[in-house]
DNA sequence: CTAGTTTAGTTAACGCTGTTCATCTGCTTT
DNA sequence: AAAGCAGATGAACAGCGTTAACTAAACTAG
């Protein structure tokens, strides 16, 4: 019976293949500026085929969201593992979020930028909900560890984490979006972004940007 | 020669029944979920006849920004009058941005969170560019002023100008996309993301989130 | 070994989209 | 009345996401 599985694993490399061909193109060229028939050509298949693999468009820009989520929560869980100093890991984690949005800036706007539209469908963009509330529920943790142990002084655990997720988004998002803009130098807004936000929730930091 | 007059008169009627329109449509249905045939259904034209008043799809909500920009700016002008506390001014200035954004989420996406690629047209969005250099250049005002008084122990005007835009933009933004995470309450967030922010900068103000 | 069924992929098409161009209409001027 | 002209349009182009009907190959049962 080693036919259907041969058949079963070409079947999963031409799957992999279309999520190759897409990422390579949504992060090159843009969700919005890339066709079912472009990603066909480049793979030499038919349009219709891709979607006996994917329910449609969207459910193509799911798949890689989550991919693109699974790696950033990797990183953030080897940060975590080689740093005792909760306040020192948070900080880190943050300023891993927005390295990773300005070196990969097609990612980051495909995940964290791009709206998406459910129409009808209530499970559209599941996997990347999930993943993406995985990663948030991670800041959580290192926020709620932080309060525990009076780093800061919050009582609301969940609004303090999307107010840091608001803030490092903002940076990056605004450093993708606007390069024309006549920024500061990159490094002291993060750093200064860090310490006002930081010191702002009672972090023990010297003030003054 | 009061005819020439009255004709003119009335393309600028026209040519302001397609923006009312096309305004509606941006507003209540999304950007891309509004076509040129639906604008010239509306207000009983051929679509073509569109073409005649403005450049394109994109000219239309360029001209739709600089006039709800307009608007923000007047209000935040209205606040600066009617506030003394420059701090206030300034926290009022950055609520007032991010209800903007949020009751206004197209002229918002548009502005703040599409890259402008100047393919060929170097002038593409220059009035939207131009309006938010002026609300920019506002805010920094607002934030010198407060420097200058001793809110804020602050040393770089300009990278505290666009820490508070990542900030209130990071919001914003978020809001706006991820329409569907599982959000603090709105009120809570935003006055905590200025709490915190503020804070941050140096200015009095309870701590804890 | 053949007949029937399942599978993978394609072709053609539908109903959209933004935009362009040649054409037509109705008013103004000569 | 004739000519000119500005304003509006119908038809068309090239592209889009997506669906339905179809073909060809592979597998399975008798």
């Amino acid at each position: 019976m080693g036919v259907q599985e041969r058949r079963l694993r070409e079947k999963q490399e031409l799957r992999q293949e279309i999520l190759d061909a897409a990422r390579d193109l949504f992060v090159h060229e843009g969700y919005d500026n890339v066709s079912m028939r472009k990603i066909a050509e480049k793979i030499e298949y038919s349009p219709t085929t891709i979607y006996l693999y994917f329910k449609d468009k969207a459910d193509l820009l799911d798949q890689l969201c989550e991919e693109t989520f699974a790696r950033l929560e990797k990183k953030s869980l080897l940060i975590d593992r080689s740093t005792s100093d909760p306040l020192e890991a948070l900080r880190k984690g943050l300023r891993a979020y927005i390295d990773f949005g300005i070196r990969h800036p097609n990612h980051y706007k495909l995940t964290f930028m791009t709206e998406m539209q459910t129409g009808d469908d209530p499970d559209a963009f599941g996997r990347t909900r999930a993943a993406g509330q995985r990663t948030f529920d991670h800041l959580a943790g290192q926020v709620a560890q932080c309060s525990k142990l009076g780093i800061f002084q919050i009582h609301d655990v969940k609004a303090t984490s999307q107010i840091l997720w608001a803030a490092i988004h903002g940076i990056t998002s605004l450093q993708i979006v606007k390069h024309r803009f006549d920024w500061v130098e990159r490094e002291r807004l993060i750093e200064g972004m860090l310490d006002t936000v930081l010191s702002g929730l009672g972090a023990p930091k010297a003030v003054g940007v």
